[in-house]
This record gives C-alpha cells, structure tokens and sequence, in this order.
DNA sequence: TTGCGTGCAAAGGTTTTGCATGGCA
DNA sequence: TGCCATGCAAAACCTTTGCACGCAA
C-alpha cells in the first residue's frame, strides 16, 4: 500500500482538504458530492469515487462497507505511519437501521483473542455487530 | 425471533428442500433461481428474496454479506429450536471465504459487555466476524 | 372468506464504465 | 508531448416495491 497516484489534481488536492478536516466522521460518496456542489466547485462523482479508492489503496482512508443496501463510509485515516491508527466498531440496530460507532478497548482485545486463541485475524472495518439499541429494546 | 411465517407454500417448502441438500454451502440470490429455472420449475426472484428475508429472520439460515458490490450469501443453519441452542459465533474469511464456527465463552462475555456498556443487546446470529483464517494469513 | 404469499415488471440506489475533453509533469 | 485524470451520461448491478392474482388456513 502506501502506492501515490501519478498526478496532483487539483480535484485530489481539495478532496483531501476537506478529508482533513473531518478526521474520525464517516462520510459517504454522496456526502463528498453533496459538499463541494454546496461549495460552489462541485467534481464529478465518478472522480470522487475514483479518488476515494485510490485513497483507501494508499491507506490515507479506511472505508467502511456496512451491507449491500446502505452506502459505503469513509473515514481520515490519516497519512503518516498510522500504527496509532483507532480501531472503530460498528453496531447496527435491525429494528431502526441505526448505525452506532463505538471506541472501546474492550472490544478491541476481542481481536487479539481471536488471533491467539482462533487463528483468525480479525478486520474490524468489515465486521458489524447487529443487535437492537436501546431505544428498539 | 425464530417468528414462523404463517403460511406454509409450495414455494417455501421446496426452496427449504433445497437448502437442506447444500449445508455448510454459500448460495447467492441468484443461485437460487437459478437453480428452480434448470429444474423446470422456476420461483420469481421476489419471492425468493422475501422468503430468504423470512428465513434469515427465523435463524433457518444465516445471511453473509461480503461487501456491497458482490451479492449477499446465504448458508443452511438448521432448524432445531434455538431456545437452549449454545452460542455460536461465525467468523468468515475474506479470501478464501471459509466459515468458521466458534463456540467460546470469552466471546460470549462480549454480549453482555455491549449489553452493560454501550446499551446495545448483540444478536449473535446475525454477527459475522469478517477477517483472515490461518491459511490465508 | 380472509389476508398473506406470489410473480411480473419496474423502480430504487449505489457504484462502475465509455468516451471525449482537459490538465499535470 | 504523452499519459493520466476528469466529467458527463448511461449502464451495470443487486435488491426492493407496487399491484393484481392466487392460494393456504
């Protein structure tokens, strides 16, 4: 990974600005459209889709896919070495359809003990939790 | 859960006959019709759809979702009552798509971490651990 | 008889692709 | 100059929905 794409577009450039400046949300595809067309400077969402996936081959984004019906979300990972990177779950309500972002070292040690224990390491952008949330219990 | 539908179809039947032959099996949508189609008995793709809906729900069989621009698969669990069935937790390989059954307490602690946490009563059978098995690691 | 299940067709929504144009190096 | 990136439109794709008809209980 890590692979820099050829050209510094100005498209790119103002993608990743605004990637920047919000580190840790989760944004979709239409979200990025929706932006920069309030902007003023909208970019074709086959650019921005091209992007975010060149984006996500560099490491530069994570991309979270929750099922096949919603919207895939992307995240700042950020562009240094990110061994600090945050690890972030995702619970999903089946009654409402609410999507819940946890942080939480608890269940970060899930996938040590998976690895240990199971021989099977874990990839927590892929894997959602599903259950009822408080409100639907 | 484990809501039985009301009526007992033709349609039903057969496509849990089906099912039945192929445990262990990831199916798509697709497969299933078909399959009907090249048995000369062909069931409209929306019945299919709903009536795997139905079965997810009931827990007959379980619902594995890859990313959102492959379509969904589905494999036979079984259909003993689920009322003392133990925990079982799923853990599927991204490459080589091997599934995992695990049985294990400290995975199970994980519901009630969620449940005292974070407010969020985890369903396991609806939960697919996504990551890499030891022979792909 | 009641109302759920079925099936066809069409819509829905996200993501990808074709192709001509424009811009970076 | 040589490619790659862009952007528009349209396609591709899986899945869901509307609606009239049929069938299970």
């Amino acid at each position: 990974m890590a692979v820099r794409s050829k050209y510094n577009t100005k498209q790119r450039e103002v993608l990743l600005d605004y990637l920047r400046t919000v580190p840790g949300e989760h944004i979709t595809a239409a979200d990025v459209c929706r932006y920069f067309r309030e902007q003023g400077t909208p970019i074709g969402q086959s650019t921005i889709y091209r992007q975010l996936e060149s984006l996500v081959d560099e490491g530069v984004i994570n991309k979270y896919i929750i099922d096949g019906t919603t919207p895939a979300c992307f995240e700042y990972a950020g562009e240094e070495s990110h061994a600090d990177a945050e690890i972030c779950f995702h619970c999903k309500c089946e009654k409402c359809g609410k999507l819940i972002h946890l942080h939480c070292d608890e269940l970060e040690s899930i996938g040590a003990h998976l690895l240990s224990h199971h021989g099977f390491r874990l990839n927590p952008m892929r894997t959602v939790f599903y259950g009822l949330c408080e409100d639907c219990m």
